[in-house]
RNA sequence: UGGGGCGUGGCCAAGCGGUAAGGCGCGGGACUUUGGAUCCCGUAUUCGGAGGUUCGAAUCCUCCCGCCCCAACCA
């Protein structure tokens, strides 16, 4: 990461999560410590809705002098996988984040198997023998109270033996479970004796067959919260619920005096993004069925592909930063994103020319073989970054939108007889245009003011500036246009073909675009803004050879205009 | 419906009894060798609604309305 931009964090704003941990700490609780944890299941790329409780997590470590760890939630073997736990730990990093100590839930399985015998012995848990849809039906309903099992009442002894040959292998898959003992008449439904372990013979991408019981979220949360002495377990809304579960398996196992902490559950209202889908499930029928190249495709709101499409960790910080972080369900407007995406590349991109659909201009009175070496600022607006030479000559490619033979009112740029200034070269005429047999443009040829280099003439005004590129120089190179995936408004609700709201046309692929030549060495990864075009990256993973180009954000008055083109 | 949450401008979001911050968006203007950027100015007599307490309420009380989450051996 070549980039030398200034970090761009907003100030940042307080809200009520930091303010609870501000007043723990004055009131001395954990000593004043301060550890949190992301604790993604492996089961699916972060996107850039984690990438709120990313920042979160370790951003309110961070102002209190404290740490975060990494944890992987991985107690649901059957959609856990390894190429998951990898890319998690690199978008984290990339992200700009590093954490106390990495761990995985499964490093507790043994403590965990211990502490529910124990809970058994204290009469807190017993196996069930019911099918789960006989236990749905004791459950009760929202309004209507449960009913105990009737293997509520096995004796320690019996559940003891039963719940240590599930262990063992006795029993196949959903023939008993072990439960909490709590209440089946509570109005809180998650406290209706939830399962604490199922029996699931099925391979885990760590501790392989080592076990055919796994742990629920509910019971595999808070003791690994307390395991690694975590102070506040940040989660979102959903969790609410089952804030009084977490407490009662923290006190029971706050028993322990060798426990090192009561972490105590926060919730936030997780990140909602209009025109993007955020459903692990919807993505990854989009990568299953091949609609795009993969969980890292820039189409994909993953932080692998929006790092692919250039954004920035620094503007994803600040976007996150920018949102707030409050109880109230949210639907942020993409148009924020963009927006500090835009503000941090317009201050660190490298400007350079690129010609995106090419249309040939020979300049007439320029002399043949001659080649000029014209001077253009790299970034206007950071004055460290200097200037470039950049080669001038006879024959030039510019964008073919920038020609309009028939041009309306309002367009400044280039049409037969109009005159338009090259960026950082001359003040240029059409002459006239040349066309094949089918009548198509192919040519425009143009006439220059030798005394109008760097576009300074006291005797005309000319209002258009186009960029160009010189024909013989330039590089040829490949540009893909990446747009939103989905234009949904409403992405999500369960039950809808998860493929619905598809826009089909969210990749043009552009070849035989030229370039300046210094693009040809452009370093993957490097962003550049083209000229009117928007905000472009040289594709990180982009093999040997011509770089390819993924846009980034548009400018922000092309957007409209280059969607509505695009359909 | 039982339980748990949440309601401040188009979208977020401060505000915590003293008379509505800020950002995005949007509208207008200035400037400009990117129709970019930058810079100005404007954008809620009002805080879901109705009562009440108070000299004074978005902030306190009561009732009502709306939205979200929970009935996986998912997380």
């Amino acid at each position: 990461m070549p980039e030398n931009a200034p970090p761009l964090e907003s100030a940042r704003p307080q809200d009520f999560i930091r303010e609870i941990v501000a007043a723990d700490r004055a009131a001395g609780r954990h000593g004043g410590r301060v550890l949190t944890r992301f604790p993604p299941e492996p089961n699916g790329y972060l996107h850039i809705g984690h990438a709120k409780s990313i920042c979160l997590n370790f951003g309110v470590a961070a102002d209190f002098g404290g740490r975060c760890n990494l944890r992987f939630d991985d107690t649901n073997p059957t959609k856990e996988d390894v190429e998951y736990v990898e890319s998690i730990e690199a978008d984290v990093r990339w992200l700009g984040f590093d954490w106390a100590g990495m761990f995985y839930a499964s490093d507790y399985f043994e403590r965990m198997y211990r502490f529910a015998e124990q809970l058994v012995r204290q009469g807190d848990a017993y196996v069930d023998s019911l099918s789960a849809d006989e236990i749905r039906q004791f459950r009760g309903t929202l309004t209507a109270p449960g009913r105990n099992s009737p293997f509520r009442t096995r004796s320690v002894e019996e559940n003891l033996d039963l719940f240590r040959r599930m262990r063992a292998g006795e029993f196949p898959d959903g023939a008993h479970v072990l439960r909490a003992a709590i209440d089946m008449a509570s109005p809180n439904i998650n406290m209706r004796d939830p399962t604490l372990y199922r029996i699931r013979h099925a391979h885990h991408h760590r501790t392989g067959d080592a076990w055919c019981i796994y742990p629920t979220y509910d019971y595999a949360h808070p003791i690994s919260d307390a395991l690694e002495g975590i102070t506040h377990s940040i989660c979102t809304l959903e969790f609410e619920a089952h804030r009084p579960l977490y407490d009662w398996v923290v006190d029971r196992l706050a028993r322990d005096p060798s426990i090192p902490s009561r972490p105590q559950q926060i919730e936030f209202a997780r990140l909602n993004l209009n025109y993007t889908v955020m459903s692990k499930r919807r993505l990854l029928a989009l990568v299953e069925q091949k609609l795009v190249a993969g969980w890292d495709d820039p189409r994909m709101p993953t932080i692998a592909g929006i790092r692919r499409r250039g954004y920035t960790p620094e503007a994803i910080r600040d976007f996150c930063a920018r949102i707030g972080v409050a109880k109230k369900e949210n639907v942020i407007d993409v148009a924020l994103l963009e927006h500090t995406v835009r503000e941090d590349l317009n201050r660190r991109a490298q400007r350079a020319m690129a010609v995106l659909r090419p249309l040939k201009v020979v300049i007439e009175n320029f002399p043949e073989g001659r080649t000029e070496e014209v001077d253009a600022v790299n970034n206007p607006e950071d004055a460290g970054a200097g200037t470039r030479k950049v080669p001038f000559s006879r024959e030039l490619y510019i964008e073919r939108d920038d020609f309009m033979e028939d041009p309306p009112k309002k367009f400044f740029r280039l049409s037969p007889g109009a005159e338009v200034r090259l960026r950082y070269g001359y003040i240029m005429r059409c002459e006239r245009v040349i066309r094949d047999a089918d009548g198509t443009i192919v040519e425009l040829r143009c006439s220059y003011d030798p005394e109008s280099l760097n576009g300074s003439t006291a005797a005309r005004r000319v209002k258009g500036t186009i960029h160009w590129v010189s024909a013989r120089h330039a590089v040829e190179s490949e540009i893909r246009l990446y747009d939103r995936l989905f234009l949904s408004e409403d992405p999500g609700s369960d039950g809808r073909d998860p493929l619905a709201d598809l826009n089909p046309r969210s990749l043009v692929r552009l070849t035989g675009c030229r370039v300046e030549p210094m693009l040809a060495s452009a370093a993957p990864g490097t962003r550049f803004q083209f000229e009117r075009q928007g905000y472009f990256c040289a594709d990180p993973d982009g093999g040997p050879g011509a770089p390819v180009f993924n846009r980034t954000v548009t400018l922000k008055d092309a957007w409209a205009r280059i969607a509505g083109k695009q359909g």
